[in-house]
RNA sequence: GGUCCCAUCGUCUAGUGGCCUAGGACAUCACCCUCUCAAGGUGGAGGCACGGGUUCGAAUCCCGUUGGGACUGCCA
């Protein structure tokens, strides 16, 4: 016996939605912890949406995310004929029927009626088929269907809160429900583990499931059963919005947040691994991953969480890794692939690869995403202190001592022996001279060396850079304080 | 309006009738550590929406109320 057969079913919308992004992790572990097959189709029958290269932004994103498919891609465009087929078995056995009237029409007819939709005009009128009719499904007057969904338990729907939906469009286009419901037929889909916002239309599905059931021009098909996954919400508690909010998996992949990290952040959304660690390792969460421990409510995407969560695993990588997964920020030259719309403040000429993964350890702690590291480092590569003229102004420009500080630390660090803990302890010196604690007497150092009041360990950096470049720029911060 | 879904700290959650004086994580506050910033450590504040039942006993089961959300198109 062969494992479960799940999918997702995207539409292209030129990137991934972090929605889409968890509904596809939540299929992925399904399938992974039971031998079944994992399957991508892109639902691009919505021509006027639909553009091909469109669809490699989910495919780019599935992969980032290690979340591979085992089938396809398949375009739902390909399987426009099983559709028509599908809709002609439902009209050729009763279960359509032709419909001319236009939504103004409707609209005027129901506008008084206690229950809003179609009102069933043309059920017994016999309108003959033509390129002006669409072709509705006849839904019960009485009684109930039942959706199974192994999160929430039994759902059921009365029929008649469903009006006759239309099906099939007057210019013969098969619409969504059964579009997608024949598709998973076609494709032996098991399980349908899908966000919450489909879950009103379920019933459709199953209904002309059922029907198909019945027609003897196609094949009949086990119901597959439903998962239908909490909502991704907003701060204001409304879904994910495409426009207002940061939704695109690749602008976090630019950002500089690690594929695991976004995965298991994304496995926190609506579940939860046993015991109190809620940073565990892919192969625990699909291990344990369990669709019937899945939450009901809806789930807040929080930066925030994601943000720190991303840091411990970046501090959790070995140097190595580290250097090679910040090689595109700060090397985009020697990399692969480059995030979009991040300028590297230094030149390929500037940088210098050894000097980095010295001072690379130094920032790994202090990151928390990936695309932090250029700013933080770029006082190493640059040949001008990019000076903030905040910190100036404050640490070297108003501090009365500061001068008498960079004075001094001229004076000391010319001889000084070149290491980090003498030039700790030269500063200290200088500094109890001038009657200051280090945190102080640091500050000047640190501003005309950096050019800010953060960064990494002020000694190990000048270490690093060199006797010559510290003493420039402890020059060159004087001249600039006007000394 | 109608149908459906949902309801534990600000947020994500643990909890499936007694281990709950409700646990963890993010965020937040304080302190410690410290050359800055982080990281790290310690501690604090903070929640079962409300009202009825059922039960010896309810965050856990039932009903109602309230609140939030999704859907309601010849989109998907």
């Amino acid at each position: 016996m062969s494992g479960p057969r799940v999918r997702i079913a995207p539409s292209p919308t030129g990137f991934m939605h972090v929605g889409t992004a968890r509904t596809a992790l939540f299929n992925w572990l399904f399938s992974h912890q039971s031998g079944g097959v994992f399957i991508l189709r892109i639902e691009d029958t919505d021509a006027e949406r639909n553009r091909d290269e469109w669809r490699e932004g989910i495919i780019a994103g599935l992969h980032w995310l290690g979340l591979d498919f085992d089938e396809g891609p398949f375009l739902q465009s390909d399987l426009l004929p099983d559709h028509v087929v599908a809709a002609e078995a439902l009209f050729a056995n009763g279960y359509l029927y032709p419909c001319d009237c236009t939504r103004e029409e409707i609209d005027e007819r129901t506008k008084g009626n206690a229950k809003p939709g179609y009102d069933g005009h043309c059920r017994d009128r016999h309108v003959a088929r033509t390129d002006q009719t669409a072709l509705r499904f006849r839904v019960p007057d009485e009684g109930t269907t039942v959706v199974h969904d192994v999160i929430r338990g039994d759902i059921t729907f009365a029929h008649d809160s469903y009006e006759d939906f239309i099906v099939v469009r007057s210019n013969g286009v098969v619409l969504y429900p059964l579009a997608n419901a024949v598709d998973d037929r076609t494709m032996k889909i098991t399980h349908i583990i899908r966000g919450e916002d489909l879950l009103p239309t379920t019933p459709k599905q199953v209904m002309m499931w059922e029907a198909l059931n019945h027609c003897p021009e196609v094949e009949s098909v086990d119901h597959p059963k439903y998962a239908h996954l909490p909502m991704l919400v907003n701060e204001q508690r409304k879904k994910l919005s495409k426009r207002k909010d940061p939704v695109a998996v690749e602008s976090y992949r630019d950002q500089g947040y690690l594929p695991e990290a976004f995965v298991n952040y994304l496995a926190l959304l609506g579940w939860s691994p046993r015991g109190e660690e809620e940073i565990v390792p892919r192969s625990t969460l699909i291990e344990q991953f369990r669709l019937e421990d899945v939450s009901h409510s809806p789930a807040f995407f929080d930066v925030k969480k994601l943000t720190h969560m991303n840091g411990e695993y970046i501090r959790a990588l070995s140097l190595e890794q580290f250097i090679e997964a910040a090689t595109p920020w700060v090397a985009p030259w020697s990399s692969e692939w480059t995030p979009s719309d991040r300028d590297v403040p230094w030149t390929r000429e500037q940088f210098d690869p050894s000097l980095f993964s010295h001072v690379a350890h130094l920032v790994q702690e202090r990151v928390a995403t990936l695309g932090e590291i250029p700013a933080m480092v770029s006082f190493f590569f640059l040949d001008d202190v990019p000076f903030d003229d905040v910190t100036f102004e404050k640490a070297i420009a108003q501090d009365g001592t500061a001068k008498n500080v960079l004075t001094l630390a001229l004076d000391a660090f010319a001889t000084v022996e070149w290491s980090a803990d003498a030039l700790h302890h030269s500063t200290l010196q200088l500094g109890e001279s001038l009657g200051l604690a280090l945190r102080k007497s640091q500050a000047p150092i640190r501003c005309a060396i950096t050019g800010t009041s953060v960064g990494p360990p002020l000694f190990e950096s000048m270490e690093l850079l060199g006797r010559e470049v510290v003493l420039e720029r402890l020059r060159g911060a004087l001249a600039r304080a006007g000394a």
